[in-house]
DNA sequence: GAGTTTGAAACT
DNA sequence: CAGTTTCAAACTC
């Protein structure tokens, strides 16, 4: 290993490391051709990164010479191919990544959204600079190509730190590709005992200076900041119609980055997803979550496709809801761009192509409308989406899509992880269904909605403008795919449907949130656990079911749907919840959440199979979360966000109760406080920005079912009496606010919890940006009414 | 595939 | 805020 190029290889960008490297050749020769267009978006970057003083000549004019551009894209992914064929398919994937870029100097939101990720995690990476220290030492050169590569972002244990899995991980990592190269992981990176594990498993330490070593991480700052970069451009890989079929289940993840000055019309609210439960693909740049999704595929098999396809609880697709400002900034750059060759090779919006398409002659499976609608969702995230909305499917990254995560995985391990997620048969008319024409698609859409747990409207009266539309509700576009009637929710129909969104929202600040909120309790990996459940015990519906006839034991119940159980907040009757019900204490509902019984687990299967099989869509969603947006969100910012969007709610009280929660949690939970919950600017003002200010509040009642919603159940139960085993009736017909105690208790007992790992998520934020003037898209709307009028009864 | 049931959303 | 209506998904046949 050569000792010198290491401090020059971070401040060029690990140019000259990757340069150095064995097949480096072929980046040099690569035909990948950074766009000039796509300076901006990187000087944008590097110059609002300057104030740190450590932008060098080059990189305050990153681009002037092509070639630097060309190397650091070389780098990028030279690691790949120096390793084994079988990464080939990154290059094809780098490519497209790279060509997606396409921007005709348009300033990009997701760039500014990297930047501010980038930037708010400057502490942690100082500590990886620290952590760099313990690197340093004997690490061979492709090791260390490999860590600045990004793939040791990629690795959230401490396990791979040793030297014989970070040569596996050089040497085929399947994850340990242009996407998964620019992970970022704030987690990792709070791991103090990270460092510690390395010294061990490499058994020499870094004898380098802390100068050096901060030298390094700046380096690997600014790599990851390129890998922002790019991430954002991947983000822009596709039309509005793309953007929002592939909206992951995490989207949260990344509209939580978003600075309050950020632009993020596109991003309405915050997004995930929850789901394109989302989805596991947008945070792929910027969290763990998303590496683990990948190695998930990887090693669990459906997981990873569950990962990318949330189920509707969890989903939550707001942020793209205006794909056209993020979506369609990309998708005009995209189609304006100079290639369209290119653009055909990268853009996804055949329908036709959903899946098992190929890119460069590499087959991959792209996971579109049908598969990803509700990634988050529950989360979804997003829906979807997200999924995002989780999933809720409900329940991002932000800016990839499903598809590239995808993309990361050798298309016959795509395909096996289909096949792992569903039946075989419903597997086999999904890969029909994609080789349909977008007529039969048409017609095949309920039969996919109901094998995949993705979504379709079907409207025919609200016209996809208000929560019956689930499509709107998922705060995504109707596609094609919908088999919905004179469908207004249109990207052509964008103001129309914003204002429809800021009216829905003003009567329901928390309609377009996550249906399903979660505690994190678990660990991703308990969570992730083989033939477990995936959600934890206290993961429930934000609002609660009403239900009265179905016993909350079908999908009319938006628990069951939402795989939760029903809880205080819920008014239901006779509540046969399966993943538990009101009177059920905490405890043993965690404990059923373990180690559910046979009988509990017929039940499910009996009631609804399509739910067994979308579990580890929830799962990965929620977990994912958990692993990123847990560790970057207070669940007070959460919920303030929430709340905020409103602008009209009174939660004083609460958020005065929230508000030292928040601070404290934020010191815990993430040590770059600031970078939390950052939600479009009119669904959470920049006052709220670093919990400086209370949002204006007008009933406590959500906030204290929310407190609620965290509070241990066995404070709610204490005098909720079970009469007759599991079932129940709903005491409390309305929302019942948890006494002042309990409020207490939980702050108290807050800071324990949170230690612990105790977290509160709501997964997916909420809200469109309410940016579009009322009147005209009402004038719009209007005007529909009266086209349609005595015709079509529309409310 | 048509009809029914169901409960959330919307309306009054 | 409660009651009613509307709506579309879920479900049944």
């Amino acid at each position: 290993m050569k000792e010198t190029p290491l401090i020059s290889v971070i401040e060029d960008f690990n140019l000259y490391v990757v340069s150095e490297m064995p097949g480096s050749d072929i980046y040099r020769e690569s035909d990948i051709q950074l766009k000039p267009q796509l300076m901006p978006c990187f000087q944008k970057e590097f110059q609002s990164y300057s104030s740190s003083g450590c932008v060098d000549e080059h990189l305050a004019d990153p681009f002037k010479e092509d070639n630097i551009m060309n190397s650091s894209m070389s780098s990028l992914t030279s690691h790949k191919e120096t390793t084994t064929k079988a990464d080939d398919t990154n290059a094809g994937n780098g490519k497209a990544t790279v060509l997606m870029s396409d921007q005709t100097g348009e300033e990009l939101p997701s760039v500014s959204m990297n930047f501010f990720y980038a930037t708010a995690r400057e502490k942690e990476i100082e500590r990886y600079g620290e952590f760099l220290q313990c690197l340093s030492g004997n690490v061979d050169d492709h090791v260390e190509s490999d860590i600045l590569g990004g793939t040791f972002f990629g690795e959230q244990h401490h396990e791979l730190f040793s030297p014989q899995n970070i040569e596996l991980q050089a040497a085929g990592g399947q994850h340990d590709k242009l996407g998964a190269s620019f992970q970022i992981f704030p987690e990792f990176l709070q791991r103090d005992e990270a460092c510690k594990y390395s010294k061990e498993s490499l058994g020499s330490l870094s004898k380098e200076s802390v100068k050096e070593a901060d030298q390094r991480h700046r380096g690997i700052r600014r790599h990851l900041h390129f890998g922002a970069a790019i991430s954002c451009n991947h983000a822009g890989n596709g039309t509005h119609e793309t953007a929002n079929l592939c909206l992951p289940a995490r989207q949260t993840d990344f509209e939580n980055l978003v600075p309050p000055h950020v632009e993020t019309r596109g991003i309405s609210g915050i997004w995930q997803a929850g789901s394109c439960s989302q989805t596991a693909t947008l945070c792929s740049s910027f969290s763990p979550s998303a590496c683990e999704s990948v190695r998930s595929a990887q090693n669990y098999g459906n997981r990873a496709l569950s990962a990318c396809i949330p189920s509707g609880g969890d989903l939550h697709l707001n942020s793209f809801v205006r794909s056209e400002s993020v979506g369609s900034e990309f998708s005009t750059s995209m189609k304006l761009g100079s290639n369209p060759h290119q653009q055909e090779e990268t853009l996804m919006s055949d329908r036709d192509h959903y899946l098992c398409k190929e890119i460069d002659g590499i087959p991959v499976l792209s996971f579109l409308g049908e598969i990803y609608s509700h990634l988050g969702y529950e989360q979804q995230e997003s829906q979807a989406a997200a999924g995002a909305g989780s999933s809720s499917y409900q329940s991002s990254s932000i800016m990839q899509t499903p598809c590239d995560s995808l993309h990361l995985i050798p298309y016959e391990q795509q395909a096996s992880l289909c096949k792992g997620t569903m039946p075989s048969s419903e597997y086999a008319d999904i890969v029909e269904f994609s080789q349909m024409s977008p007529e039969r698609n048409r017609k095949k859409a309920k039969y996919t909605i109901k094998s995949e747990g993705c979504r379709r409207c079907n409207c025919k009266k609200s016209r996809c403008l208000k929560l019956y539309c689930e499509c709107f509700a998922a705060g995504i576009y109707c596609l094609d795919t919908c088999s919905c009637e004179n469908c207004i929710n249109k990207p052509e129909y964008e103001d129309t449907v914003l204002d429809m969104r800021q009216q829905t929202e003003a009567r329901n600040p928390l309609a377009f949130a996550p249906k399903v909120v979660s505690n994190a309790t678990n660990s991703p990996a308990n969570m992730m656990e083989e033939g477990k459940w995936m959600k934890t015990s206290s993961s429930r519906h934000k609002k609660g079911c009403n239900c009265k006839k179905s016993k909350c034991s079908k999908k009319y119940c938006e628990c069951f749907q939402g795989g939760v159980g029903c809880c205080y907040g819920c008014r239901c009757e006779g509540c046969y919840n399966p993943y538990g019900n009101k009177t059920e204490t905490i405890y043993r509902r965690a404990e059923r959440w373990n180690n559910p019984s046979q009988e509990q687990l017929d039940t499910l299967e009996s009631h609804n199979d399509c739910i067994k099989a979308e579990r580890p869509n929830q799962f990965s969603s929620t977990w994912e979360e958990l692993a990123d947006i847990g560790q970057l969100t207070p669940p007070s910012h959460c919920l303030l966000g929430a709340v905020a969007s409103s602008g009209s709610l009174n939660i004083r009280d609460c958020s005065k109760k929230f508000l030292g929660q928040s601070q404290q949690e934020s010191s815990v939970l993430s040590p770059s406080g600031y970078l939390n919950w950052h939600h479009s600017p009119s669904s959470l003002t920049p006052k709220l920005y670093g919990c400086e200010a209370l949002p204006e509040l007008s009933s406590d009642s959500f906030f204290c079912n929310m407190m609620e919603d965290a509070t241990p159940e066995t404070l709610k139960n204490t005098c909720t009496p079970s009469t007759e085993g599991v079932k129940s009736s709903s005491p409390n017909q309305k929302w019942v606010s948890p006494p002042k105690i309990r409020s207490h208790e939980l702050r108290s007992s807050s800071s324990q919890g949170l230690r612990s790992g105790w977290k509160f998520i709501m997964q997916d934020l909420p809200s469109f940006p309410s940016l579009a003037p009322y009147s005209k898209s009402q004038a719009a709307i209007h005007q529909n009414d009266g086209d349609r009028k005595g015709s079509t009864g529309y409310q």
